[in-house]
DNA sequence: GGACGTTGGGCCGAGGCAAT
DNA sequence: ATTGCCTCGGCCCAACGTCC
């Protein structure tokens, strides 16, 4: 299957004839592992008719990944540990799917150990319910930080109260189970700390805007939560 | 509209492999 | 040794798209 991903990675479309005679089995066995790929959410396309056969949908460029037992088992037990302490986004959605793909692959002595571990698992903590931030902003701010540059955002307080903002975000923090964005608000020229879950939209602007000097975004976040810096 | 090339899907049998 | 499951190959027919 990895074969044939490669071979219609290569561009254009391949007929089954064509593929069955680089890997080497037939046409029918090409089939069924178009299937297979296409029950991986791999996007093959079929096309019907002369000059017809398979192909990838445009932009599909994802290589394929090959992961030890021990790397897709740490894998999974990263996405759990993440959806665990709200570390995700698009309401869990992404990491839920993710984790059912790895699942469906896993040798089945390894998916045997891994459900043997998850029904021993405990966590100390009490299981959160968090808004998970929108991955298009997460994306976006992440975006900004790295390039310095200003970033205009749609915030709703914890009032209900809606505005646009202009930030100079200097980074992202997760803490406690929630996301938070640290940056000057320029605006009113403070420092402040904005919930990730509650940014409705965010663009990234012209323009370019300088490192400050001392505290990391964690500390800046840490203070805000203990009122040392306006919120 | 018919011929042709291609995919889609069902069915069956052979062979390999693991469990019992 | 037997059984059950899975993969693969072969065959068939239907459906679809293109060409003449």
């Amino acid at each position: 299957m990895l074969t044939l991903l490669e071979l219609l990675q290569s561009g254009g479309t391949r007929t089954v004839a064509e593929l069955a005679d680089r890997l080497g089995v037939e046409g029918r066995t090409v089939r069924r592992y178009v299937d297979q790929l296409i029950d991986l959410d791999v996007p093959v396309e079929s096309v019907r008719g002369r000059y017809g056969g398979y192909r990838l949908a445009p932009g599909y460029r994802l290589p394929p990944l090959m992961l030890s037992d021990d790397e897709a088992l740490a894998v999974l037990l990263g996405l759990v540990a993440g959806r665990r302490a709200g570390l995700t986004t698009t309401e869990n959605t992404a990491s839920e799917t993710a984790s059912a793909k790895i699942r469906r692959v896993l040798p089945k002595h390894i998916a045997r150990r891994l459900d043997t571990l998850l029904e021993a698992l405990a966590f100390t903590d009490q299981p959160g319910e968090f808004d998970t931030p929108d991955a298009e902003v997460l994306l976006a701010i992440a975006d900004a930080v790295r390039h310095r540059r200003p970033v205009s955002i749609r915030y709703t307080d914890r009032d209900g109260r809606c505005s646009e903002r202009t930030l100079h975000a200097y980074g992202i923090v997760a803490h406690s189970g929630r996301w938070y964005v640290t940056g000057k608000d320029a605006q009113i020229g403070k420092d402040r700390t904005f919930r990730l879950d509650r940014i409705a939209d965010a663009r990234t602007l012209p323009g370019s805007f300088e490192a400050p000097v001392g505290p990391g975004p964690a500390q800046r976040v840490v203070s805000v939560r203990h009122g040392r810096v306006p919120a």
